[in-house]
RNA sequence: GUGGGAGUAGCUCAGUUGGAUAGAGCAUCAGGUUGUGGCCCUGAGGGUCGUGGGUUCAAGUCCCAUCUCCCACCCCA
C-alpha cells in the first residue's frame, strides 16, 4: 500500500459513503422543520474579517481568545474561519439591508464552523450547525418559537430524552447591577474560589454561577439571584416566554445559574442536552440577542437564534440506537457472458435515462464475478445479455431476491421493468 | 493550553523475559472446467510494526522526542 504522508488536519473528519447519508438526512430534517418555521436558508462565506467575530461574538470569550483560525491573506488582511454562525448572519442581514424587508426576518443556515480546541468525544475543530436566526420582533413569542422549533427537531429525529433549559440574564440596564452586587457577594471568599472562577470575578462575574467546581458551588449557595435584580421588562418578558412555551407544549427547566459564553446574550438564553453523550453534552444553545445588531454596526435591532451541534446530533443519534431511514436505489446490473460489453453499454444507458439506476461491470469480470458483485452491491435485478439474448433479441431477468429468471424480450423490457416497480410501491 | 490512555495489513486484533523471511479473522481480487451471486474450499495482493533518534550482536518488543487518535480539564455545538 501506499503510505500517504498526509493526512486530514487534526480534529477534522472526512466523511465517507455510509456515513454522509445520516449526515444528509439530519439535514434534509432541519431544512424541512425550517420551512414549516418559515425560515429561509441563508448561506454566507467561511470565512469573514476577524473584526467581526471580535465585535460580534466578544474579544473576552474563549472562543476570540483562544479559539479562533486567524490568518492573514496575501493581501495583508485578517481573516477568521467563522467560529459560529450568528455573527456572518447579522452582517449580512446588514449588508444587504434586510431590515428593509418586512419583519420579523427568519433565517437558517447550515454548515461548517471552525474552533482551535483540543478534540474530543463530540467536539471537532471543524464542526457543523444548523441554525436559525429571527431579527427585529423582541417579541415574547418569538423566543418560545425559537425553542419550540429546537425541540421540534430533536422530536422529529427520535431524541425524545432531550432536556431543555432556559434562563433570563437580563439585559444591559439590569445585568451589570447583578453582576456588581454578586461581586460583592464573593469577593470575601475570592481566596476559595478555584483558579478559574478568581479569573472571572472581575471579567465576567456572571460566568461564575455556571462553574461546575463544587467548592464554588457552595460558596454561591446563598448568593443574590438575578431574578431579585431583572427590571420589570426583563421579567415580564421571561415570564412570558415560559407562558407561550407551555402553550406551545415545549417542556423546559428554569435554570437560574445557565449563563452560556457568549457575551452578546440578553434576556432568554437556552441550553438543550442530551444525557449519556460523555462531557460534551450540549447538543444546541441559543437566546436573545438584543444588542448585537447594533454592536456589529447596524441600527438598534433584536434578533434571536439558536444553533445546533450536528456531529452531536448524530453521537446522540448512534448513542441511542435511533435507527435513520435510507433509501438505497435499485439497482439493475446489466451482466454479460464473454461479448456483449457494447450491448450492455448501451442498455444501461438506457435503464438510466429511462430512471432505472444501472450499473454494470468494469473491470471485465467473468459472469460469475459479475453476479458476485452485483449481489455485493445491493443490485435488485440483474439482466444478462449472454450470446444466446443477443441473438434472439431478449435479455434475461434475474430476480437477486428470489433467484427466479424469466426471458423478457428487448422491447417489452421496460414495460416489465415499469410493472414490477409499480407493484411494489 | 493542561492531564491520562493508545498507535502492528483496508478493518478488528495476536505477537512470550528483546532473537530467524511479522501472523490470524474479516474485507479485496482471482480460481474451484464451457453462461449465474449469497454458503463452502483454494490461492494471491497488501505492512520500512505512526514518524525520527537512541540503547543493543540483535528492537514490533526497552528509552527519548514528535505526530495522530481516544478520554477528561477548560470551553462549547
Amino acid at each position: 500500500m501506499i503510505l500517504l504522508a498526509i493526512s486530514a488536519p487534526r480534529g477534522t473528519k472526512d466523511l465517507l459513503p455510509g456515513e454522509v447519508e445520516r449526515w444528509q438526512y439530519i439535514e434534509q430534517v432541519a431544512r424541512d422543520l425550517s420551512r414549516s418555521y418559515g425560515y429561509q436558508e441563508i448561506r454566507t462565506p467561511i470565512f469573514e474579517h476577524t473584526e467581526l467575530f471580535l465585535r460580534g461574538i466578544g474579544d473576552a470569550t474563549d472562543i476570540v481568545q483562544k479559539e479562533m483560525y486567524t490568518f492573514k491573506d496575501r493581501g495583508g488582511r485578517s481573516i477568521t474561519l467563522r467560529p459560529e454562525g450568528t455573527a456572518a448572519v447579522v452582517r449580512s442581514y446588514l449588508e444587504h439591508h434586510l431590515d428593509t424587508q418586512p419583519q420579523p426576518v427568519k433565517l437558517y443556515y447550515i454548515g461548517p464552523m471552525f474552533r482551535y480546541d483540543r478534540p474530543q468525544a463530540g467536539r471537532y475543530r471543524q464542526f457543523h450547525q444548523v441554525g436559525i436566526e429571527a431579527f427585529g420582533s423582541n417579541d415574547p413569542s418569538l423566543d418560545a418559537e425559537i425553542v419550540s422549533f429546537t425541540w421540534d427537531y430533536f422530536q422529529k429525529l427520535g431524541l425524545t430524552d432531550i432536556q431543555v433549559e432556559i434562563n433570563s440574564v437580563g439585559c444591559p440596564g439590569c445585568r451589570p447591577v447583578y453582576g456588581r452586587a454578586l461581586q460583592r457577594f464573593v469577593e470575601p471568599y475570592s481566596g476559595s474560589l478555584c483558579d478559574f472562577c478568581r479569573d472571572r470575578l472581575a471579567r465576567n462575574p456572571l460566568r461564575l454561577l455556571d462553574c461546575k467546581d463544587t467548592g464554588c458551588q457552595e460558596i454561591l449557595a446563598d448568593a443574590p439571584r438575578l431574578k431579585d435584580y431583572m427590571c420589570d421588562d426583563c421579567r415580564m418578558h421571561f415570564e412570558k416566554v415560559q407562558n407561550y412555551l407551555q402553550v406551545a407544549g415545549v417542556p423546559v427547566t428554569v435554570n437560574e445559574k445557565l449563563v452560556r459564553g457568549l457575551d452578546y446574550y440578553t434576556n432568554t438564553a437556552f441550553e438543550v442536552t442530551c444525557p449519556g453523550l460523555g462531557a460534551q453534552s450540549s447538543v444546541a444553545g441559543g437566546g436573545r440577542y438584543n444588542n448585537l445588531v447594533e454592536t456589529v454596526g447596524g441600527p438598534s435591532i433584536p434578533g434571536i437564534g439558536v444553533a445546533i451541534g450536528l456531529e452531536r446530533v448524530l453521537l446522540a443519534l448512534e448513542k441511542k440506537g435511533v435507527p435513520i431511514p435510507i433509501e438505497a436505489p435499485e439497482i439493475i446490473f446489466v451482466a454479460t457472458a464473454g461479448e456483449g460489453d457494447f450491448e450492455a453499454f448501451r442498455l444501461m444507458t438506457e435503464l438510466r435515462r429511462g430512471g432505472f439506476p444501472a450499473e454494470k461491470d468494469f473491470l471485465g469480470r467473468s459472469l460469475k464475478a459479475q453476479m458476485k458483485s452485483a449481489g455485493r452491491m445491493g443490485a435488485r435485478y440483474v439482466l444478462l445479455l449472454g450470446e444466446e439474448e443477443l441473438r434472439e433479441g431478449k435479455v434475461t431477468l434475474r430476480d437477486m431476491t428470489s433467484g427466479t429468471q424469466t426471458a423478457i424480450k428487448r422491447e417489452e423490457l421496460f414495460k416489465v421493468l415499469a410493472e414490477l416497480r409499480n407493484r411494489r410501491q
